[in-house]
RNA sequence: CGGGGCGUGGCGCAGCCUGGUUAGCGCGCGUGUUUUGGGUACACGAGGCCGCCGGUUCGAAUCCGGCCGCCCCGACCA
């Protein structure tokens, strides 16, 4: 993408309604703009990041074996008249009447959803186990939203769902989804750690939160080291037979996790001090799991092996998907702006063109950036080499390649990795063979 | 929902208390010159129904009333 010709308004001073780091570096670097209070549009650079985090959840989510469908947003009242969700839900669900005064909601999950379209179709214990997730658009109308896309109105969710026979093949449905949040996560470029966790509205007895950890995080966090230490990308894991899936479970929930306040100083002060870990958190992921909870309450069976109705045993896997866009900042940025990850950077590199319009330094830069012009931002905009590298720093590219008179001369560009500050002068040949 | 605050060119703000001539400053934007490896300097210029409606007054950004929007703290959440 040329800058110049891109939509990407970088801001120099912060609006005043931004309060927190990764609010005000996402209007400053022009990812986002607000519509409404917690409505948000997503301008070119921000909805990349958007689609590569998506990107990443998604493809965890096929590896654990869950089968992508899209739901409708809205919702009619009647499948949560079923539940009883319909007025236990509160303000937080917005309502809305059709032409027809047919009551209808935009939707902040989907549990009933899943559950009448599972129970449409699946008749036999045979047509057991299933796992389904989307990725879409919710809305709760939150009372005070704020911290930009962190706690919007609108928000980009995956949402999971699992249906088994019986509790035994519905803790490994829950085991695999955890599994896959923890690869997510790493993916991201983020520590996150699995907490046990009320259920809330959405009911149930088993459910963890994933916490990432970010120094502007919202609540105290203690941990184990040993959420550290874990590769979770690794071949040991990637079986996923029900053994495998128990021992990782039980590794995860052998470990002290805890947020401020369960936090339990008896229990905190029995691990070795060297291995104690404490930070401030950012919740971006939810699992539960709930049993019949829905499938009793709207009327969900399938044929047991025995010929007698069963009602299946349910989960549900959340993860904040336009949130995350703000936790990672949260979670990497510096005085100058953005650090992004490899994984969820908007562009890869960012040409710097120093002097536009010497013949030199326009033919270099355009030989890079027709390598891989897909993946490069090129600054190509008559300004300031000052402004290009205030600019660059904001939007977090995780390289720059800065091309510059001196260097041009000989056919050289000067490489700067965004999250250490280090810069090397190397062969333009060689440039983009150095970054990956 | 309880408590607090704010709406003035694209952004950040001053002016309002103590109504009165062309509504101001910084940044950004445009043109020209200048500068050329960390937001250059100078000059000229464009851009505002002072959130909306009503009231008081000879006169309202300024005073009064209502409404709308946004932000912060708290309770609540992916």
């Amino acid at each position: 993408m040329r800058l110049s010709q891109s939509f990407i308004p970088t801001l120099k001073e912060t609006p005043a309604e931004a309060q927190i780091v990764s609010h005000r570096l996402m209007l400053r670097a022009g990812l986002v703009r607000q519509t409404s209070s917690g409505i948000y549009a997503w301008l070119p650079a921000g909805l990349r990041a958007l689609r590569n985090i998506e990107r990443i959840v998604r493809e965890e989510q096929n590896r654990a074996g869950a089968q992508e469908l899209l739901m409708p947003t809205i919702q009619p009242a009647e499948l949560w008249r079923e539940s009883g969700r319909y007025e236990e839900y509160g303000r937080e669900m917005l309502r809305i009447t059709d032409r027809h005064e047919r009551e209808m909601l935009y939707g902040p999950t989907n549990e009933e959803m899943v559950t009448d379209l599972a129970r449409q179709s699946l008749r036999s214990y045979r047509d057991l186990p299933q796992m389904f997730y989307h990725i879409q658009w919710k809305f709760r109308d939150e009372v005070r939203p704020r911290f930009g896309v962190m706690r919007g109105r609108e928000f980009l969710m995956k949402d999971a769902y699992s249906i088994d026979l019986d509790h035994a093949g519905a803790v490994v449905s829950y085991r695999r989804q955890m599994l896959a949040y923890m690869r997510t996560f790493q993916r991201l470029g983020l520590k996150a750690i699995p907490m046990a966790a009320d259920t809330g509205p959405i009911g149930g007895e088993l459910s963890h939160e994933f916490i990432i950890l970010a120094p502007t995080g919202e609540s105290q966090v203690y941990f184990d080291a040993a959420f550290e230490e874990i590769d979770y990308t690794s071949d040991a894991l990637s079986g996923q037979s029900p053994e495998e899936l128990l021992r990782f479970f039980e590794t995860m929930t052998s470990h002290y996790a805890a947020t401020d306040e369960k936090h339990d100083p008896a229990s905190w002060e029995r691990i070795a001090s060297a291995r104690r870990r404490e930070g401030r958190g950012i919740e971006v992921g939810h699992i539960f799991y709930f049993g019949t909870k829905y499938s009793a309450a709207m009327g969900f069976s399938v044929a047991g092996p025995d010929g007698r109705p069963v009602h299946p045993e349910m989960g549900s896997y959340g993860i904040g998907v336009s949130r995350l866009v703000g936790a990672v900042i949260e979670a990497s940025h510096d005085e100058a702006g953005i650090i992004w990850p490899d994984s969820v950077a908007p562009f890869h590199a960012a040409i710097l063109n120093l002097k536009p319009g010497d013949p030199v330094c326009d033919a270099l830069s355009e030989r890079i950036y027709a390598q891989a012009p897909g993946s490069m931002l090129y600054d190509d905009r008559q300004d300031r080499a000052g402004a290009k590298f205030a600019d660059a720093d904001l939007m977090g590219h995780p390289w720059q390649i800065v091309v510059g008179p001196r260097g041009a001369a000989a056919d050289r560009v000067e490489l700067k990795r965004r999250a250490t500050g280090e810069r090397q002068d190397v062969a333009a040949a060689d440039a983009l063979a150095r970054i990956g």
